[in-house]
DNA sequence: CGGTATCCCCGTCGATACTG
DNA sequence: CAGTATCGACGGGGATACCG
């Protein structure tokens, strides 16, 4: 236990999780695995402000912690949480809800684009996305020039984030700020009552069109029910 | 939002969360707001090796997040949680029983009695203990001299910490490591065992011997469920 | 793909003393 | 009781480059 957060000195258990878990990133390292991600450039896609020093240190705090496990698949290195790994869960769901009541201000800086993608790329209905592929087009016409325009390809084995036109035909385009969709995303707002107000566009043909709100689960928070 | 953790830069609300909740020390502050700390220097006995200026500053974060309430109350000031600070209730219990089941081991400096004192002051059953004053000593010959000895006061009115002798006719009195005090408090042993094993000693009359257990509730987390 | 190696800054935190 | 004031160190972590 040499590198680990600084004792509380404190047999209070709460103490003693905080002691592993109150240092900066490693709750949302822990929520990368607990979404799915596996291999070291897939947390570094969901932390892209965290220099892979610190993501690297972080995992080996975790693994001595008995938190996470380190295997070599072929000549792959993955990633997966142990039993008590899993049992962290909780904690992501119960801070990540009461950050969807409580946290309601986003600041422009938080509204990065890869990072949305890169989110709703793993919370996709593949039951209600039609067969074979289907490209759905994002333009959000107030960001940074580079970071305008995006691609979700969507087949049957996943789906992959474009930043360049993959050159598919477009099933659906969606255009908003990027705040909007954001907000979309996290359930403050809904993909009807965006359209109406005329805060999003939705083109494509109106089967498509209708049918685009259902291809997304959204983020696992959206649900939460807000203050009144 | 002048002097809160760094952003993270991401609109998830875990990260939001986070960036006010992972500072060290914050947790644990609120912590000694849902067990009922109120005062100033309520919160420094449940938090002694915090900075009272830490302890400010922390208290200023929470406030301007708005998660506690701040009030003068007669010339006393009293932190109250607000509606989005009962509501990290949740965040610390899942983060408290994450600690039970998955933090074992305590070092030597986490067993620290005035803390192990402090905690069972505020969680004294009054209904089980005799009417009138009832005086329980407690003798940990383990630990350093001026903190072996230790007389918990119980009244109707509530219950006092000392760490000299008030003088009063002793009812009980209880000799054990501390650290097997610590775990019988945490729930990682029970009363029964620790006495039949030889590894505490509870002296007094039968009666109360038999009923003292019966006179704390436990630490919170106590009855969480061990891992198989 | 899966990480190390460095470098350095700046902010946090701890310690201690002191005040209305 | 309820905090400020001050000060210094230490190391966390950000940035960037590089390696197998």
């Amino acid at each position: 236990m040499s590198t680990m957060g600084t004792s509380y000195y404190q047999f209070c258990p709460v103490a003693k999780a905080m002691e592993l878990l109150d240092e900066r990133w490693t709750l949302l390292v822990i929520r990368e695995l607990v979404s799915g991600g596996q291999h070291f450039n897939d947390l570094r896609r969901g932390l892209p402000r965290m220099s892979p020093s610190l993501l690297s240190k972080r995992l080996q705090q975790l693994q001595r912690a008995g938190v996470i496990a380190r295997r070599h698949s072929g000549n792959n290195v993955c990633y997966t949480l142990t039993q008590a790994g899993s049992e962290l869960r909780p904690v992501v769901e119960a801070l990540g809800s009461w950050g969807t009541r409580w946290i309601g201000e986003l600041g422009d800086a938080d509204l990065d684009p890869k990072l949305l993608l890169w989110d709703m790329h793993r919370n996709i209905d593949r039951n209600a996305v039609p067969e074979g592929r289907t490209v759905v087009h994002f333009d959000f016409p107030d960001a940074p020039r580079k970071l305008q325009r995006w691609w979700l390809v969507i087949t049957k084995d996943g789906a992959d984030v474009c930043d360049i036109d993959p050159g598919y035909e477009v099933a659906v385009s969606v255009t908003a700020s990027l705040r909007r969709m954001v907000e979309i995303w996290r359930g403050d707002v809904g993909w009807g009552d965006a359209v109406g107000r005329g805060m999003l566009e939705i083109d494509g043909p109106e089967a498509m069109r209708r049918a685009l709100p259902g291809w997304f689960t959204l983020s696992v928070f959206a649900a939460v029910p807000r203050p009144s």
